[in-house]
DNA sequence: CGTTAATTCGAGCGAACGTTCGATAGAACG
DNA sequence: CGTTCTATCGAACGTTCGCTCGAATTAACG
């Protein structure tokens, strides 16, 4: 039935734009049905709970942000492939009102199953990351993996508390600058006699 | 009355952990006063509302960040000052249990005149550290301070979702490798031919 | 001791929560 | 037409929420 699934992403869109405006727990399911111009009851034809619903709703981040990244298995170079990556990752950080909201901080409310299989897909995702830095020409002895990809997700996920538009300049221009901070970070460890103090 | 004060932060504390581990609007005032050995009337002898309790959370935890950052003053060297600075920031993340967690995120649930003070002492904190790194010998014209500060802030604020005791090292040296990978990448952008590709 | 003030609590208020149920209206199909 | 299935809703369930009140208990002081 078109017109179900039609109406289903509808939900999920109204869902979404809630739990990023004002968290998860502070969402009731009356503002699901109103925001979606729907009863109550009727909401409950399409979500079965409101756990799923979350769940539903980070199911579909990670889809688009699982997308994106797996279009990056055609470039070749680790460097570009990275650099792609990171300008994937930030323009959906800071496009799409706060949906990373969800992902960064709601999630954790999540129970049982729900909460075991979100955690692995996120698992998966950061680690698709590290594994792209682990890949790079610069691999420094004196920076663990660990620490690296955490130092660089935390420039890309904190972006969001400070980017404003106009005033920090085009997305992809500061996905740049802070591949740049990193490579040289890490260069400048890996060298450090080639930078001076 | 001493009694009185210290039974007031010891309420506190059990707020504080209870914010932390399961969030604001999670958290209910029978959680708060069962955590605190009472009755949900007796705490509210000490606490007028909710939001108050969170407001008063919130300024302890300002209270030590900025006690912490007060000390700074006798350090002159302005580099030497902003590494003290990222090793009491990261220390206070990391440590404290979860509590990093009520200022990057709980905050947000304040409402009026309680979360325009909040704002505004989480602003003061943050462009703190901004003026420390704009202080630096190393200025590089090809990064905004906004985007440095930004960038330093979201290395450090992210370390508690990844940091493993015992797997990533000591505190301090998690701050001087934060901190080296910042100076280097900054370095490096203001003299990209001093880093060979 | 009696009196006053500080501290604690049981009980309950009204509201909002997530969720369910039976009824209903419309479309689909014979 | 009648029947079946899809989609929607009003009303309400039981629970929990933040919060309050009046009474009881304890400590302080003369």
């Amino acid at each position: 039935m078109q017109s179900y699934d039609r109406r289903f992403e509808d939900i999920l869109d109204s869902t979404e734009d809630l739990f990023a405006e004002k968290g998860f727990h502070a969402t009731s399911m009356r503002d699901i049905a109103h925001a979606a111009e729907m009863s109550i009851a009727g909401l409950y034809y399409y979500l079965p709970s409101k756990q799923a619903a979350l769940c539903l709703v980070c199911t579909r981040i990670f889809d688009r942000l699982d997308a994106a990244a797996h279009e990056l298995h055609g470039i070749a170079d680790p460097a570009e492939r990275l650099r792609a990556f990171v300008r994937a990752h930030l323009a959906y950080m800071l496009r799409n009102d706060d949906a990373y909201r969800v992902l960064l901080h709601d999630m954790d409310a999540l129970d049982g199953e729900y909460g075991d299989r979100m955690r692995l897909r996120k698992r998966r995702y950061f680690s698709l990351a590290a594994d792209l830095v682990s890949r790079l020409d610069v691999h420094s002895a004196f920076v663990s993996p660990r620490i690296a990809a955490g130092a660089l997700f935390g420039m890309l996920n904190w972006a969001p508390t400070w980017y404003r538009r106009g005033v920090d300049g085009a997305i992809d221009t500061v996905a740049d600058t802070i591949l740049a901070i990193f490579l040289g970070g890490i260069s400048a460890i890996a060298s450090p006699l080639e930078v001076r103090s």
